[in-house]
DNA sequence: AGAGGTGCCTCTGAAGATACTCCTATCTT
């Protein structure tokens, strides 16, 4: 039996089918929709089988019981789609790659497909170089340049993946080792295990009965595009993702030692080494010895022991100071997940998400939080829906009304664009109606470093400003942050009592975690929030906890490990 | 294409800036 098409797939499908109708020049809402029906599959928190099978797919506003869910349904009971294939016809697939290519969009990409014959990045970085992409009519030399420097910067990211991405592709693929007999003990260690944003290949660590089996199940799991190495103890393959994952098999005594040295980071281990060194102890992958004798270490902690070193959490082992902090026995008590007592920057379909304010709420009190604090665009966030006065009053009512069927408290607030001059979108009279302000520059990213630090000091300064949001406006591999003087930001920060938010999401995690420590030692409060326009967003905290740790941030630095007690009396100080 | 309300039609994510080329495509979530 072939296995149905994962929803990951489906979503990739529809977005296709939406580039394809907007090559050819269809109507936009038309286009719109498809785009639309990807992001509320995306974001359903249930599988595509469930959705189908339980007849929920055709009642989500948006997918209907026309085109789309046939499309969906055809994908998933027969893996493809007739509709979608007469669309394909005549489209390579690797014009599909032309769209993430910034400035380039369907407009472009028909010109550069049908004049020059253009069907790829690889055709299109030729065309630019030898001069034919500025002789087309709408074109020109500027543009040519532009596009040539954006394929160069795309190219960069190559090979480099999201947190969320790897953390996906490693949790299936560590479902399907676990399913072979004889594992022992199996661990992701890498990049992954440490939580950085940016991750290149996945690491798995393995002690098993018969390692020979598990290389060969490991080959063999049914994502892999190719196999570069099959080993006795190493095997690597590459996933039809294009993300590369190697599988290390060790002795079941020679585990924690193994985990310990891959996960590194490598940088970190040095570190260690020596100062092991220092005391007569060597430590290496294999296990950890005094002079010839090897000393068994049953996990990571009893390691750090026989150094003399308070144990140090994955993700801070960046040799950035956390090994001196760990011989000093003053090492951070590192937040956790369960510290978190409600979140803030919840989206609803109010502006540009893709779930009812009630159906966030609830997922909300279903991860047990006391809080959740909505944040919908302000109104000159015109593109994604931003609420102007009298949409505002109506949201409000609507939150009154569910907050007498909700146990869990709601907080009324607002994403506002922090505008050029740094002020909120919304006069005084309103910006005092709310519980919470997450400032955001979300236009005219391209200001003079001076200017857009003045603009965020300026907006902190405002006392309806609670939390400054995503700080530097960065998307991870596809946009570099506006320029800030981070340290003026931060001090702002201290000295008007807004809290910074960190910002959840796998394509920003910022405040960065290298900043983190800055924000703790001058006291600034640091939110945790997910930014989340799918009830399935709710999950980013996660990833927000792990850059926390990762910045050495306790549960006293993170604003939203307060109670809803001290939370409210928090929110009514600042204004 | 989908939703909503009516029976086949209308409306939908609504603007403003930027960078380019010459009047428009792209970006902002």
């Amino acid at each position: 039996m072939k296995t149905p098409m994962t929803k990951e797939k489906m979503v990739q499908v529809l977005e296709e089918i939406a580039f394809l109708l907007e090559i050819k020049g269809e109507n936009f809402f038309k286009v719109r929709a498809f785009q639309n029906a990807a992001r509320i599959l995306e974001g359903h928190p249930s599988d595509a089988g469930t959705l189908i099978e339980t007849g929920e797919l055709e009642k989500l506003k948006g997918i209907g019981k026309g085109t789309i869910a046939e499309i969906v349904h055809d994908l998933y009971e027969k893996g493809k789609s007739k509709g979608y294939e007469e669309l394909r016809k005549g489209f390579p697939a690797s014009l599909f790659e032309l769209f993430k290519i910034p400035g380039f969009g369907a407009k472009r990409i028909k010109a550069v497909y049908e004049k020059l014959a253009v069907q790829s990045v690889e055709g299109l970085e030729s065309a630019a170089q030898n001069g034919r992409l500025a002789k087309l009519e709408g074109f020109g030399e500027k543009l040519q340049d532009r596009i040539l420097a954006n394929i160069r910067q795309m190219k960069k990211s190559e090979g480099r993946f999201l947190i969320d991405v790897a953390t996906n592709q490693a949790g299936k693929l560590l479902a399907y080792l676990k399913k072979q007999k004889g594992i022992e003990r199996i661990e992701i260690a890498g990049s992954l295990r440490r939580c950085k944003e940016i991750v290149k290949d996945i690491d798995i660590l393995v002690s098993a009965k018969n390692p020979q089996a598990i290389h060969e199940a490991f080959i063999q799991y049914p994502e892999t595009a190719s196999v570069i190495a099959h080993g006795e103890t190493k095997s690597s393959i590459a996933l039809k993702s294009g993300m590369n994952c190697d599988l290390r098999t060790v002795s079941l005594r020679e585990f924690p030692c193994a985990l310990y040295y891959f996960t590194g980071s490598k940088e970190h281990n040095v570190a260690v080494r020596t100062i092991a060194k220092k005391k007569g102890i060597k430590i290496n992958e294999y296990g950890l010895f005094k002079g010839k004798r090897l000393i068994p270490c049953a996990s990571e902690a009893e390691i750090f022991e026989r150094v003399g070193l308070h144990y140090i959490p994955p993700e801070v082992r960046e040799n950035t100071g956390e090994i001196e902090w760990a011989a000093e026995n003053n090492f951070p008590d590192l937040i956790e997940e369960k510290n978190i007592r409600g979140v803030f920057h919840v989206h609803s379909t109010y502006s540009d998400g893709v779930a009812s304010l009630e159906e966030m709420i609830r997922s909300a009190q279903e991860k047990g939080y006391e809080y959740v604090g909505i944040s919908d665009h302000s109104q000159s966030a015109k593109y994604a829906g931003g609420l102007e006065e009298k949409r505002l009053y109506r949201q409000w009512k609507e939150i009154d009304q569910l907050q007498k069927r909700f146990k869990i408290r709601i907080f009324k607030g607002i994403e506002s664009d922090i505008l050029r001059d740094g002020s909120l979108d919304y006069p005084e009279p309103i910006l005092s109606q709310f519980d919470f302000v997450i400032g955001s520059v979300h236009s005219r990213f391209n200001l003079p470093e001076a200017e857009m630090t003045e603009r965020l000091c300026r907006a902190m300064e405002n006392k309806y400003t609670t939390f400054l949001g995503h700080l530097t406006g960065r998307l991870l591999l596809s946009r570099e942050g506006y320029a800030l003087n981070m340290e003026r930001v931060i001090q702002a920060a201290k000295q008007t009592g807004a809290a910074i938010e960190l910002n959840a999401q796998p394509q920003r995690l910022e405040l960065d975690w290298r900043f983190c420590q800055t924000a703790k030692r001058e006291g600034v409060g640091i939110s945790i929030h997910p930014d989340a326009h799918a009830v399935s967003h709710m999950n980013y905290v996660t990833y927000g906890i792990g850059i926390a740790r990762k910045g050495w941030l306790e549960k006293e630095n993170v604003t939203n490990t307060m109670n809803l007690n001290a939370m409210e009396k928090f929110l009514k100080k600042r204004k």
